[in-house]
RNA sequence: GGCCCGUUGGUCAAGCGGUUAAGACUCCGCCCUUUCACGGCGGCAACACGAGUUCGAGUCUCGUACGGGUCACCA
């Protein structure tokens, strides 16, 4: 018995071989991957986290394919934690369509045989592991105060050394047993640090799944494994956490490269199987500042919280869809051949995901945005926009559901067909694009065409005022305006007044515009005839004569 | 600074030793069209640089430059 891990851990009865028979390895079909996604909760879901729980969950494979993609929480960092927000991380990853199956799989609910999964309430496992380390002289406790490290680092710095906890500096690494007891039980506080075998003139290699071999120098320093409150870091609860999960892809930022070598060090001096890594290049976003390019930042990218994006009112599904485009190099190609196609159906290959980091493209998402909510049925629409509206526009939620007939009728509007409309990017779009139709936020811009002189727009109204009729369909309606223009100097057929503009005052689309902005306030709006019908007659009439009132 | 990773049009990106160097987004033009949007067609625009290997290099090697990451009792 080694008295010094005795001491150090005497609250600890199981031994890894416990843990062993608790966790044993998965019975999983060929080929089947177990990922996970294992966030901190110190702040809200953000595209980063989102990107990456995206990637695990399409590495295991749809649920029920045999892979497992689950949820642990690293709730190891008291101080950065913020309250509500592993809740908050999971209810949005849900929203966002990414289905975990294992862990944390909704807010309040954990369910799985590898758990606790949350580190806070794996303390005893670690200190297990951490004891079989201290036994076996592969640990040891440090009792250097912050001011110490600050002053070693101060010096190394001076005589332009590797910064760090190593070699000759790592001052606790050879104090005598009884000294460390003695210290310990006099109370003094400590942390436990891995007495590291490597060297930095040795190499390590390993077959990245992403990024493919990378070639770096051992770990030769004393990482802290247990902090002085006896919370894991990070390092230490990886390795023990995903052994012990049976995690097969540990799949994270390339801002973890750097330290992998520390793992695979610590897998192999806990005699473990180190999974596969899989590192994938960050989301990137331009920096308004320089104008160069870096890493999304919580704090300084408003727009990298998920929540910015449910206050402009994208859809959760386009959200998705954008990020598949950078998730995998292929899926536009694929999407454009599969349009309906759910995406667990797209066949993913963390081969095909992009080496460097992708840059956050706004317009792209919107036009991605257009395309999901084209495909959308309008009561889809109306459902959505008033979901949205309901939190964060009361006044037009209040028009909105006064009539969901009206509602669904507006999105309804040259929906229907195979080449439907893409006005509407974001919910909070629609507000404009609705403004019309609502006489409570009626903002008509009446500002005529330049070629059209106001009296004739006046002419125009007068004509048309008495030809008005609510029944007619939309070909009669056009019908309407045709024959009514040559009267007015209008030539009816655009063709034939392209063909001899010299003849007339304008064609009928110039006839229908005037009659468009009398009605709706705008130049450019969908098909008038829809729009008229769905006002009704008292308020286009009403429309009409108001307009004629404001020309003259 | 050390150690890593990266660099194909403005952006996302195919490409795997021989291609007129795909495609998508943006922008521009034309067509369709009662406006707009959609759609169709077309256009602008790229292999960071320098050596080397090779009959031949965006593709392989080495340098250089630039960008990013990382060097905590944070993850």
């Amino acid at each position: 018995m080694n008295p010094l891990a005795q001491l150090m851990f005497s609250h600890i009865a199981k031994t890894p071989e416990d843990y062993e028979a608790l966790y044993p390895p998965r019975d999983l079909p060929p080929g089947a991957k177990v990922t996970r996604i294992a966030p901190s909760p110190t702040g809200y879901l953000h595209l980063g986290v989102l990107f990456g729980a995206t990637v695990d969950r399409l590495a295991a494979g749809p649920p029920g394919n045999g892979g497992v993609f689950y949820f642990r929480l690293e709730d190891t960092d008291k101080k950065r934690e913020v309250a509500g927000g592993a809740d908050d991380i999971l209810a949005s990853l849900l929203a966002y369509g990414v289905t975990i199956d294992e862990g944390f799989t909704a807010p309040g609910t954990e369910q799985g045989d590898y758990g606790p999964y949350a580190q806070s309430r794996r303390a005893e496992i670690y200190h297990c592991y951490a004891k079989q380390l201290v036994e076996q002289g592969l640990a040891y406790p440090c009792f250097c105060s912050e001011e110490e490290r600050a002053q070693a680092r101060t010096s190394q710095e001076a005589q332009k050394l590797r910064t760090g906890y190593y070699g000759a500096f790592a001052l606790c690494r050879n104090l005598p047993v009884e000294e460390s007891m003695a210290r310990i039980q006099a109370g003094e506080p400590y942390v436990v640090r891995l007495r590291a075998p490597g060297s930095e003139d040795r190499r390590i290699r390993f077959d990245d799944q992403i990024k493919g071999t990378i070639e770096m120098p051992e770990n030769d320093e004393d990482l802290v494994l247990l902090k002085s409150d006896g919370i894991p870091t990070y390092h230490f609860a990886h390795a023990v956490d995903d052994h012990l999960m049976r995690t097969t892809h540990v799949i994270r930022g390339d801002e973890w490269i750097a330290s992998t070598p520390k793992h695979l060090q610590l897998f192999a001096l806990l005699g473990w199987k180190p999974p596969k890594y899989c590192h994938h290049a960050t989301i990137m976003i331009e920096d308004a500042q320089t104008g160069g390019k870096r890493k999304l930042s919580k704090r300084k990218d408003p727009e990298a919280a998920m929540q910015y994006f449910t206050e402009q009112g994208y859809p959760a599904e386009s959200v998705s869809e954008y990020l598949m485009t950078i998730v995998s190099s292929d899926f536009e190609q694929w999407r454009a051949r599969n349009p309906g196609a759910p995406r667990s159906d797209f066949p993913f290959s963390l081969k095909k995901m992009s080496v460097s980091g992708a840059l956050f493209d706004p317009v792209k998402l919107t036009d991605v945005s257009k395309g999901v909510i084209s495909r959308m049925t309008a009561e889809q629409v109306a459902g959505a926009v008033t979901d949205w509206t309901q939190k964060f526009d009361p006044e037009l939620y209040d028009l909105l559901i006064y009539s969901p007939d009206y509602t669904i009728g507006i999105f309804a509007i040259d929906r229907e067909g195979s080449k439907p409309r893409k006005d509407i990017a974001k919910w909070s779009d629609v507000r404009d694009y609705v403004s019309y139709f609502f006489d409570e936020i009626y903002q008509p811009e009446m500002a005529l065409p330049e070629n059209i002189a106001p009296v004739d727009a006046a002419a125009i109204l007068e004509a048309y005022t008495p030809l008005y009729d609510p029944e007619q369909d939309k070909q009669a309606w056009f019908e309407t305006i045709k024959a009514m223009s040559p009267a007015l100097g209008f030539c009816p057929e655009v063709k034939a007044y392209k063909a001899d503009p010299a003849g007339w005052k304008g064609h009928a689309g110039d006839v229908s515009t005037v009659i468009r902005l009398a009605v709706t306030g705008r130049r450019n709006t969908p098909d008038l005839c829809s729009i008229m019908k769905l006002l009704g007659s008292e308020k286009v009439l009403a429309r009409l004569k108001q307009a004629k009132e404001s020309i003259k």
